[in-house]
DNA sequence: CTGAAAGCGCTTACAG
DNA sequence: CTGAAAGCGCTTACAG
């Protein structure tokens, strides 16, 4: 049942599991010629090293850990899927972890991961910026994504949030609107804040009033957002357009304009999601593009496995606004 | 940087470390008094048992595999978030493993996930039959979801394929058709050949001939499925209604007929899909129900790690059909 | 009901 | 450039 050991291979090929040992972490000062003779014999014997015993003995699981809000979110889906296809690609595995948007939790994963081992860790931070902070670990490498909570100590690789706002509400005005109303989640998370304050930006700079009933941050998920979001929208004087900032407050938009039958409500989602060029109209996105982001994430957790001390980087990625409809909507004719 | 290990709990209470570890691992033959006061050490070190060291003393890692297709498929995300949340509960983690759709690399994410000393695996097997069955290990529980590949010996759970399709197509006749169109993968897999001959038993059923040139099986993707779906609705005699095996299939309908702007092609899907609702006319789907097919692989899991020796048992889950508007509308009027 | 010993398969110092 | 020793933190037999 247990397959070969290090001293299985050292037997083999004739040297020392000390040397062994050397071979399979690619330390230098071995000869080129031991080391064939070693890799020979792993070969041989289809050796692998038993990840337990490595991280017993000192070394850290060829595992990365990842903790996001929820799995089945399909932008994060897509990163997990990038980051495993990267991780097996050397060897490494990953362990999944999501926060279920509760802060306390999102600190428990990350304890957890951190004593399984993790060579390194890639996180979306979930609470406020002093708990983010204090929820992630010095001694394990940790690349931050999708937001930033003021972390300024860690790697982060995020989207330029405020500039894709103002991107989509520029649009929307560009477009004959005036009235755009803003449905997001709390305002508890700085990408959100940047969301909202790239609206508000947008809105000054086309000499537009902030009306703060159109302005509606609790939209916690797309449940909460499809009432909120149908309560926007119904009334006579509803705004001629619509910007959410995230996929889920577009879907309790969506749903909203199918309850009230409306078509001719122009609208904007912060972050593609499937299926929105089938919408009718097909759904205008600004697209923050998790596969690139996934891989900046892993590339910097690569290096930083190389070398611990690399100094600390953010990677802002560009937004893309994808035309697809529903943002280049005329205003509707008010009753 | 490390904390207290099983040492440091024998001192503080009082016993040795074989006492504590009986205490850990819930053997039975322990005074109460004495596991009172182990675990009163516990609480107070906030120890926690290095997995590492415990995997290597002899046991398993507290861990559960999950190999699936992709884990960016809504389907499987949501398999893996449930399975996910209740290994959390039972303070496990979960390693994440996905085929690609390779047979090659099911094999050996497999191999790698018993290879790290996974207490358990749940998989979703793929290629034929055999090589399902010749991936699977024999010295570490496993539970087959989604396909059962002939596999005996493994506890499986799955949906009602066959029932699903003859409902649906039952469905399409019901309201009118005559010329029901079969949108597939690949018949390497028993799910789809169940759901294709639950198609061709409801067409002879209703007393319909089965018109091979309807029946499509080459739809391994969104993206092989649109261009096959165009070219099968597209002529004048195109089929009035569609049955698509798989949601990924179904998108590929779904843009095949947005392109050819038709929404009054009858459409029924098997697996229910994010925003369905939402589409025009909204989609009706066959349920496959994830999330309570993932509660009743975590249940034979957590019952087999109880007792390895308990029977093996096939749970087929019930479909449900989910009338949404696309599986009601009338053939149309063919020119 | 509890404990002392040996061992799991690696790694880290430390030698030479 | 290579190796012998000790130790990581648990578990499994085996005693008593």
């Amino acid at each position: 049942m247990n397959g070969p050991t290090i001293y299985d291979v050292a037997r083999e090929s004739g040297f020392s599991i000390k040397t062994v040992s050397r071979v399979i972490n690619g330390e230098s000062g071995v000869r080129p010629e031991t080391i064939d003779r070693v890799e020979r014999a792993i070969k041989a014997l289809d050796y692998h090293p038993n990840p337990a015993a490595q991280r017993l003995g000192g070394g850290k699981l060829p595992t990365i850990g990842i903790v996001v809000d929820s799995i089945d979110d399909p932008f994060f889906g897509e990163v997990i899927a990038v980051v495993e296809r990267r991780a097996v690609e050397m060897g490494m595995d990953v362990l999944v972890a999501s926060t279920g948007m509760d802060a306390v939790r999102a600190r428990t994963q990350v304890e957890r991961l951190v004593r399984r081992g993790v060579s390194a860790l890639i996180v979306a931070p979930f609470g406020d910026d002093a708990a983010a902070r204090a929820d992630l670990p010095d001694d394990v490498p940790v690349v931050v994504i999708d937001r930033k909570c003021g972390i300024e100590d860690k790697d982060v690789v995020r989207v330029t949030d405020h500039e894709g706002a103002v991107e989509a509400v520029r649009h929307l005005v560009a477009h004959g609107h005036e009235r755009i109303a803003f449905l997001g989640e709390t305002a508890e998370f700085t990408t959100v804040q940047d969301r909202l304050s790239g609206y508000t930006d947008a809105l000054v700079e086309a000499g537009l009033a902030v009306e703060p009933e159109l302005v509606e941050t609790r939209c916690w998920s797309a449940d909460v957002a499809y009432p909120l979001a149908l309560a926007m929208l119904a009334p006579p004087d509803a705004p001629t357009a619509v910007f959410a900032s995230t996929p889920l407050v577009g879907l309790g938009v969506l749903r909203a304009l199918k309850r009230l039958d409306r078509q001719d409500v122009a609208l904007v989602v912060f972050g593609d999601f499937p299926l929105a060029e089938l919408m009718t109209p097909p759904t205008t996105v600004v697209d923050q593009r998790p596969t690139p982001l996934a891989h900046a994430a892993f590339d910097h957790l690569a290096r930083r496995l190389d070398d611990a001390h690399a100094p600390v980087v953010e990677t802002v990625l560009p937004t893309r606004l994808i035309q697809r409809g529903s943002g280049e909507l005329p205003p509707r004719e008010t009753s």
